[in-house]
RNA sequence: GGCGGAGUAGCCAAGUGGGAAGGCCGAGGUCUGCAAAACCUCUACGAGUGGGUUCGACUCCCACCUCCGCCUCCA
């Protein structure tokens, strides 16, 4: 079955055919974070959207390359470091390390590069693209010493987003007095450096200055991916103008189709509302950390809605998470304890798995998915209940999770028992023997407060962490 | 004003022109010393509102209401 994916550029759902003629590989990049802050949840949804696409593809046999940028300088970076009073390098450090160690957390693959604009050969390749665009016409300098780009010069501006320019309504972020521009939609390709950019500063053949937001990307995607690529993400937001404009420059620049595939995640909002500071509802992924929820709880809050709707994200929701993790680790210690050692044999439940994927297959239908794995988990236990799975089916089941796994990435890891908890168990099941209900109950509490969840089964004290 | 998205049970949410998935929470039951887990049963005669098309509408069409987003450097 094909992957099929919402296109934001035709507005279809298009069956998904990668530019690699072997129909292997895939050409991926997303937008990533703006190291200036530690990011939210809200950026987190995009990319745990991008992982999970990633993912499927890979589960249905294509390589992917994927490019997620780093956005180390620009208006929001330099004013940060500004206010801190340190070297943007410096201030920008501490919010990639702090990203890395995130995306770790909500078990987001590693893409297979992560370029910051920073860097020399990027800066040099934006400084060439802005060049060979003023050789054509297409980039012009103006009396302020930034260079933007003649949105005249390319027609198709707008056709993503489906924007009709000429409608558009001057809102409050525009500023009429840039009377430099010669239109107004013209975006700067090259800000000339004033002081508040303080020693951010690159030399160019237009004078000293920075490169614009727009044009990082442009440079870094095609200097990795070539000038065509298969997909390309990032939020909705991003459509207008950001996308666009990477539509315009590179396009301009190499004279092909930049990108096929045009995904954009929508917003997540909290208790209804949209996230603000002002709000008090802004979360980071800190913050939820410290509020004891784990990083593949607050994954799978992020993940269980398709990626085209707006996601509500609540506590409640956190805790219905945590609930139905806690049933999938059930299910896989039942399936490993029946299993054994036992070789695969087929599974009569088979058909769930490939539905799961088949819904993916679907623009990502993960809500579908996730209910025929909760079918496949209900029916499995039903069948181990009634004494009709066999070990060797038992490991099938686990063959196929671990093979939906590779996309959800949702298992627990395991941990060690440390003897301390082993030592009560042991106490405890003494009490137990002796009937000394007491003993045994407040043992179970302290069993509790190590962290451990004590379960009495016909097979013996079960432990799992809690 | 332009463009776009969304309204399905207490919460999250899927698919579908003809029986309203799944998860969480809740109730009852089986099992258990008690729990926990698992399983079973129950939980929307109704889909924002009002019309229309149709033998039949949650699904298609129209209008209205509400919420959300973008409209020139927010994922």
């Amino acid at each position: 079955m094909p992957v099929r994916l919402f296109n934001t550029y035709s507005r279809q759902t298009e069956v998904f055919i990668p530019l690699d003629p072997a129909g292997k590989s895939v050409k991926m990049y997303t937008c990533g974070p703006t190291v200036y802050n530690h990011a939210h949840i809200g950026n987190f949804r995009a990319y745990v959207f991008e992982d999970l696409l990633q993912r499927h593809l890979e589960a249905r046999g294509y390589a992917v390359e994927r490019v997620m940028n780093l956005t180390d300088v620009d208006d929001k970076t330099i004013r940060g470091a500004r206010t801190a009073g340190r070297r943007l390098a410096d201030f920008t450090q501490v919010y990639k390390d702090a990203f890395f160690q995130d995306i770790d957390t909500l078990r987001i693959k590693r893409a297979s590069h992560f370029p910051a604009a920073t860097e020399p050969r990027y800066i040099e390749r934006m400084i060439a693209m802005i060049t060979q665009l003023e050789e054509q016409g297409i980039a012009y300098q103006a009396d302020d010493k930034s260079v933007y780009f003649r949105l005249a010069k390319f027609p198709a501006y707008g056709a993503l987003a489906h924007l009709n320019l000429d409608e558009l309504r001057p809102s409050g972020r525009v500023n009429s007095d840039e009377y430099e521009k010669e239109n107004i939609g013209d975006f700067a390709l090259w800000k000339a450096w004033d002081e508040a950019d303080g020693d951010v500063r690159w030399d160019s053949p237009w004078g000293a200055g920075r490169p614009g937001w727009h044009i990082e990307c442009s440079a870094m995607a095609t200097a990795i991916l070539g000038p065509e690529m298969d997909i390309h993400c990032g939020g909705v937001d991003n459509i207008f103008p950001h996308h666009e404009a990477e539509i315009a420059q590179s396009e301009s620049c190499t004279g092909k189709k930049f990108v096929r595939h045009w995904l954009h995640c929508a917003h997540l909002m909290v208790d209804g509302q949209k996230m603000s500071k002002s709000l008090g509802n802004f979360h980071t992924l800190r913050d939820l950390l410290a509020k004891g929820f784990t990083g593949r709880e607050i994954r799978y809050a992020l993940l269980t809605v398709n990626y085209r709707l707006p996601l509500n994200f609540t506590l409640a929701g956190l805790d219905a998470a945590r609930a139905a993790l806690g049933r999938i680790d059930e299910w896989i210690v039942r399936l490993r304890e029946h299993a054994g050692d036992a070789a695969p044999a087929a599974a009569p439940l088979a058909a769930h798995a490939e539905k799961f994927f088949a819904s993916l297959d679907e623009d990502l239908n993960i809500s579908a998915a996730l209910s025929h794995l909760f079918d496949l988990i209900r029916e499995s236990n039903a069948a181990l209940d009634r004494a009709e799975l066999s070990p060797a089916q038992a490991a099938a089941l686990l063959a196929d999770w671990q093979r939906i796994d590779g996309v959800l990435a949702f298992q627990r890891e395991s941990a060690a028992i440390p003897a301390e908890v082993l030592a009560l168990v042991e106490k405890r099941q003494q009490a137990r023997t002796d009937k000394d209900w007491k003993a045994s109950d407040q043992l179970r509490d302290e069993i509790a407060a190590l962290g451990w969840i004590v379960k009495d089964t016909k097979d013996g004290p079960k432990l799992s962490p809690r």
